[in-house]
DNA sequence: TAATATTTTCATAAATTTGTCACCTCATAT
DNA sequence: ATATGAGGTGACAAATTTATGAAAATATTA
């Protein structure tokens, strides 16, 4: 497994590559973007792990070229919290972030996670004639298109990168309306409600959880 | 879940406290360093959120000497000024970092997210065709679904994580019902017979304890 | 801007869960 | 064997929680 370390500090480039030994990587550093760039033109790197703030080419602008010429994961590093707002605002692709200042041991359990995540891309969810194209936001029951609302669509998502887990309203809200929404828990009901009566003959995959929320549930 | 918290501030404490109890999280409390490695040594503690500025024994110090009696996961506090390189030069094995002033709900968040990582949680019971799935919030004998009631499942998950103890009518009321609840002792008898009944071959996992409670109790 | 679609709130209905009680059964000590 | 106290159980009213439809508020699109 070959990583790129993109950081103009030497001491956090360091402190990475020795834990990143340990799981035997074989580490590449970087200390600006230009220079990172070159590498991943001439070597075949898994993943990249890409400061934002650094001399000479930003990590917004590398990571944008880098996904030009491959499409490797990216993690991205930010200093401030509100940094990565932004971030979120631009989704140029990286496939994670962290936000200084963080712990060696998270960044290495965000790496796993994001390689085992990368290399079997999913983008397409299918339960008999059910299917949910991620990618193109569409629903499908058997040849027929099943018409959902943004929040209807983010909702199903959700319950089916979850399957089988009981989530609350809170839970839900925080996921997919985000930390800042201060509607009430029972939005989510009306929402499930539709979503239900557009899910046709599959409406029973969104199971009540009584006095806790909801849970998407194949059983097996 | 025993948690310990390691700070000089005693609001801040206080503040972590009330969070990890909606979490049902038992908490220690350490305002210093050698106060911390004596808790430790002396409780079976599952995670530690650790103040990196202290008087007597700071943090890193602390960290270090922790690591060396036991692998407990740690996640340190900094405050703003620090500056990430240098902490993370110092850094000897911290599963995360938060930096002042932070949210306890972010807090509580990562506690979890670290948790998880590290396999503390364990999200499903096994016993012969008996099976709690604590995500899903579930319980199957063989593949049938076991129906219960949300008071019952929490009654089940409490004995299970309280395995072969005996648990008082006034603890389990407490526990599960809440201190605020002023009802009768014997509303637990009838949750009981509910819950054995909906066991079924399993029901006398759940012993009465004469005059003292109940006990779910596995044969060994 | 108007028209349309989506999201949110709210009141009410429906369903489920709960707590209590009276009566029954059982274990135990005398 | 019997008295006594503790637990078991069924019934049911009260409380809680969820489902639903309709209307109001927002956002989106033409």
């Amino acid at each position: 497994m070959k990583i790129l370390i993109v950081d103009d500090e030497p001491l956090i480039r360091e402190v990475i590559k020795e834990y990143c030994a340990l799981e035997n990587y074989c580490v590449l550093e970087a200390e600006n973007g230009i220079e990172a760039l070159d590498k991943v033109k001439n070597n075949d790197i898994d993943i990249i792990v890409l400061d934002i703030m650094m001399p000479k080419l930003d990590g917004f602008s590398t990571l944008k070229e880098i996904k030009q010429i491959k499409n490797i994961p990216v993690i991205l590093l930010s200093a401030r919290k509100e940094e990565f707002d932004k971030l979120m605002g631009f989704d140029l692709g990286s496939d994670d972030y962290m936000t200084k200042p963080f712990s060696p041991k998270e960044l290495i359990a965000r790496i796993k996670a994001v390689l085992k995540r990368t290399n079997k891309v999913v983008d397409e969810y299918v339960y008999k004639t059910l299917r949910i194209d991620f990618k193109g936001h569409t629903v499908y029951i058997g040849n027929d298109e099943v018409k959902l609302t943004p929040k209807e669509f983010e909702l199903l998502s959700y319950f089916v990168k979850n399957e089988n887990i009981a989530l609350s309203r809170e839970q839900l809200l925080s996921k997919i309306w985000g930390y800042d929404f201060f509607g009430d828990d029972r939005t989510i009901d009306t929402h499930i409600k539709m979503l239900r009566n557009n899910l046709k003959q599959y409406r029973d995959l969104i199971v009540t959880v009584r006095s806790m929320g909801y849970k998407f549930e194949i059983k097996k």
